[in-house]
DNA sequence: TTGTCACGACAAGCGTGCTTGACACATACG
DNA sequence: CGTATGTGTCAAGCACGCTTGTCGTGACAA
């Protein structure tokens, strides 16, 4: 699985800080998401696509 | 998280069974969605959605 | 009755998703 | 210089996603 959540990040001007506390998750998950260490739990990924107007398919790539 | 999932399956005449072999998961991971026990991972939500032609929000539901 | 299929459910085990807390490093700013 | 911010990463712990194997039940055909 790829993502573009880094991009869509850095496009909004948020730290990673900043887009887990809208999402109510730790930075350390932001982080490890961005890095590719797991992948987000479905609700979370829902939320973040919501969160940057996109639909789940548009920022989560399978391999 | 509500889902739609046992809906598209009747509708397509597929058994538990049938549904997990085409998704390449076993038949509990099946039954568990459909009765609500667990949220698929986001690879197995995905790959739902495009057996079903249609998207990851269409066919799972945020309560 | 016997056999088979579909479905629901349980148990044990393993890997992952997420947490808090901590540490290191780079960059920028007073 | 010292301090703050942003990021990467580690560890320990807990809950969830998924597995194989098993069992029970209802429907339905032979």
């Amino acid at each position: 699985m790829q993502n573009d959540v880094r991009e869509l990040r850095l496009a909004a001007g948020l730290s990673q800080r900043e887009l887990a506390e809208a999402l109510e998750v730790s930075r350390q998950t932001v982080n490890s998401i961005e890095t590719g260490r797991y992948d987000p739990s479905l609700p979370l990924a829902i939320a973040i696509a919501r969160h940057f107007h996109r639909t789940v398919e548009e920022i989560f790539h399978v391999d």
